[in-house]
DNA sequence: TAGCAGGAAAATC
DNA sequence: GATTTTCCTGCT
């Protein structure tokens, strides 16, 4: 089915789509390719308005509106965050880039097996496990698979996982599919808390309960801020400590900073975690987690 | 709490 | 072709 999207407010496709916070779109010719839910679908932005083609499936104007936060205003947001000459910089390099609303088990699996990786390594990780454990459908003649759902990677065996190229993320990503398929863990209620209440609550169920999987601080802020609606989610990888560490030396405590910045530079403590990330959280505001996001890309970019 | 292993692939030299 | 780094977490 075709459709356009139009857009009332700023969006840059690519920006958003390149920008480290979702692993399974691909970019071809003029279209980007992704699988949403059980359906696929190519899309270009022309100006201000976004062409599209989807399989059959409810992958329609209002899904993708939904999905891209089109319904949002994006200036008074940018504006918020502009707190200074660095982001005001940022977001007029990266102008349009949005952050997206995913679906929750999705967006937790792909990131616990995001740690010590990169980019291109999660996407092929990702993509393995899709072809492994989703179920295949044809769209435009090429073969998609849907995203396994917590149910069916729960049965899977560990060593299978492994063998898949997961190293030693299979354990972990096992024991993330089985505290959601049991319902230990539901986005849908950790939406309904407040930032603390649900970054507590992601980490203690995931780690406190003995279910153990690689879910720490880092994780859970990625899955609040992409898929739970906590815009205030201010995730702290290494790119971010980075740009923290150089251009806002202030907002970070001189001991750490002292951490940060030396030769290799040091790895934040739990507790030097939390504590940066909130004060980050204080700075920009309500909407911390784009500044974030355009602070990444100001860090790729710079290398 | 500081240090380190963990698995494999991408970047870099 | 070898070495370092990689959107980190959990264990000691």
């Amino acid at each position: 089915m075709e459709f356009t999207v139009a857009l009332g407010s700023p969006f840059s496709l690519d920006y958003t789509l390149e920008s480290g916070q979702v692993f399974r779109w691909e970019h071809r010719g003029e279209w980007w390719y992704g699988v949403l839910g059980r359906g696929a679908l190519k899309v270009k932005q022309e100006g201000d308005s976004l062409r599209c083609v989807s399989s059959e499936d409810p992958l329609d104007g209002s899904f993708l509106r939904s999905y891209f936060r089109l319904d949002e205003q994006l200036e008074p947001i940018m504006a918020s965050v502009m707190k200074d000459q660095t982001m005001t910089a940022a977001v007029q390099r990266f102008y349009g880039l949005r952050l997206l609303r995913q679906d929750f088990w999705e967006c937790l699996a792909s990131f616990v097996l995001a740690t010590n990786a990169n980019i291109p390594r999660i996407r092929k990780m990702v993509a393995s496990v899709c072809s492994a454990y989703g179920d295949p459908f044809e769209f435009e003649g090429l073969t998609y698979f849907t995203f396994p759902d917590a149910e069916r990677l729960a049965e899977v065996q560990v060593s299978e996982l492994r063998a898949s190229g997961l190293g030693y993320r299979a354990p972990f990503l096992r024991r993330v599919a089985e505290s959601v398929s049991r319902g230990a863990v539901n986005g849908g209620e950790v939406e309904m808390m407040d930032y603390d209440r649900a970054h507590g609550a992601l980490l203690k169920v995931l780690s406190g309960e003995k279910l153990l999987l690689g879910v720490g601080p880092k994780v859970a802020d990625c899955v609040l801020l992409y898929s739970c609606g906590k815009d205030e989610a201010f995730p702290i990888d290494v790119w971010i400590a980075r740009e923290l560490a150089r251009s806002y030396p202030n907002l970070v405590d001189p001991g750490v900073l002292k951490k940060l910045t030396r030769e290799p530079p040091g790895k934040l403590t739990q507790r030097e975690y939390s504590d940066l990330s909130r004060v980050a959280r204080g700075y920009f505001g309500p909407h911390a987690g784009l500044a974030q996001q355009y602070l990444y890309m100001m860090g790729r970019e710079n290398g």
